[in-house]
DNA sequence: CCTCAATGGTTGACATCATCAATCAAGTTC
DNA sequence: GAACTTGATTGATGATGTCAACCATTGAGG
């Protein structure tokens, strides 16, 4: 890759990065407004419907054991529940009522909050949708 | 915001985040091949120039003591040296020959490592970027 | 049917990162 | 000169993350 080719990749990794941190900013402050912190966020978001443990860490691309800790908390928090899967092996993650309802309004809340992309048109928007899709693919 | 604007934003803010992660992920593992954790290697790229603690401690949006901590590490890693600021309540963050030489390293394998945004074209590139300064504006 | 390998989840150890409160030294303001 | 603010540190605490080891369970193969 050409040095100036490399520098155009990072000063657009660079954009990506800052506009991910500003989103990622916008999360923390939305989800401590309901007392959970991003991770804790994210799992209960995940959770529309139950979930085997490994199936949520290979989501959040972490170890087995950390699932367990974050499973631990957020029962603690009264927001979900271990219950059996058919395979004896394997226990799925499932929100409990409380947690069903704190999903709902926390989902609110983050697309309510959500300041990071209101800044531009919506043919913008359409456009930005277009190449994330393509990095994504 | 009516639903149907509250669902693409909420879209729109998924990608945002899933390319995020991918990024950052490709950054945990090029920092890795360092040695460094992901915040130690933003660091030292933060440190082309020597900078207050406190300064850093806003660039990373963290509280003033992890930048403590953060400093020790890096510290006895031999990647920086405190050294006084002309006011003597301000500490100087600033690589030591041997963090510059890792810190030209790392920022060679960022670069060459940015797989995220090497699917697009040119034009799209360019697009991309127009719109990521949008977002900052 | 038994052995072996793989899988799911847990435990324990450890490191990093993050906040918060309290503290002390230093600089600034009135 | 007192009061306030700032910068950095210390200590406590909690969350998150990996790694190794372990145990129960399932599946494959002979």
């Amino acid at each position: 890759m050409p040095p100036s080719r490399l520098e155009e990749s990072r000063a657009l990794s660079a954009r990506l990065f800052q506009v991910a941190e500003r989103a990622k900013a916008d999360f923390a402050d939305v989800v401590a407004e309901v007392g959970l912190t991003p991770l804790q966020a994210r799992t209960v978001l995940w959770l529309q419907e139950p979930s085997a443990m490994r199936s949520l860490a290979r989501h959040l691309a972490c170890d087995a054991s950390n699932v367990t800790g974050l499973a631990d908390r957020l029962e603690e928090l009264g927001m979900v529940e271990r219950t059996p899967g058919d395979d004896r092996r394997v226990k799925l993650l499932r929100l409990t009522p409380r947690g069903v309802k704190l999903r709902a309004d926390l989902a609110d809340r983050v697309a309510a909050g959500s300041t990071v992309t209101a800044k531009l048109t919506a043919a913008e928007r359409k456009q930005l949708a277009t190449l994330l899709d393509k990095l994504l693919a």
